[in-house]
DNA sequence: CGGAATAACTTGCGTAGGCAACTAGTTGAT
DNA sequence: ATCAACTAGTTGCCTACGCAAGTTATTCCG
């Protein structure tokens, strides 16, 4: 799947992550650490992921109003249209990849699987 | 479970998992071309890791006697004691970490869709 | 209100691993 | 038997990312 959306779309599919969560965020915006939450990246990888996503223009980053530490990210124009464009060629790659070979049962039983795995790792 | 691994077995898990193959595959060796397609690893990846494995004493390997190019990969005696010491946290960690998240039926469904996944993905 | 404890990133450093190009051995067609 | 096409593995180069230590801002006591 990388490798197709690296190819078709410019976009690594870890980036591609990045940029779906940040944009499900909307308006507002993301704190980076709820960020890390949604993806695999630790805080040092996702600083620097963020970094690239910023130098690529894909997304804006403003000083959190209400803690002065942190950051609130939301996509820019740019990377809303970048996300929309590869949107068929991701969905293709998944289909091909995954979906295709699953029955909507299955597909269901991994989807309440996984939530239940990844909301014990949260704690 | 790769910080599992590494902390109690002093065994990253992408090496873990070679070994567990090359374990399989017993005396008379496997190829790293057939090791690469139970790994994640390209040839490349695969090339190094066969390096860091041998310089390790876990791994040794010799010239296919049936094909001047390639090599046959065999797990050494410090191999199989490595692979043997770190069972138990390997299976404590599988279990924390996923399977006493499953009920029986759920391994089973996963279990049998990722084997078709990856057999499609092998083609 | 002042200082310790904590939280949100950031940075230096080191390692893993992919891609593309290369080397060397094998196979197959003429 | 030869030479082209292929296959096995290797290497140079580059990027992503984890860890541990550092910086700055916030919170929580006393």
């Amino acid at each position: 799947m990388d490798r197709d959306l690296q190819r078709q779309a410019g976009l690594a599919l870890a980036e591609h992550h990045l940029l779906a969560i940040i944009n499900e965020a909307g308006e507002q915006g993301i704190r980076p650490t709820d960020l890390a939450l949604g993806s695999t990246l630790t805080k040092s990888g996702l600083t620097r992921a963020v970094d690239r996503l910023e130098a690529l223009g894909l997304i804006a980053s403003r000083v959190c109003p209400t803690d002065g530490r942190g950051q609130l990210l939301a996509l820019t124009a740019k990377g809303r249209q970048k996300l929309r464009r590869a949107a068929p060629e991701f969905f293709r790659s998944v289909a091909q990849h995954f979906a295709d070979h699953l029955t909507e049962r299955e597909t269901e039983t991994l989807a309440s699987a996984f939530e239940r795995i990844a909301a014990a790792d949260r704690r």
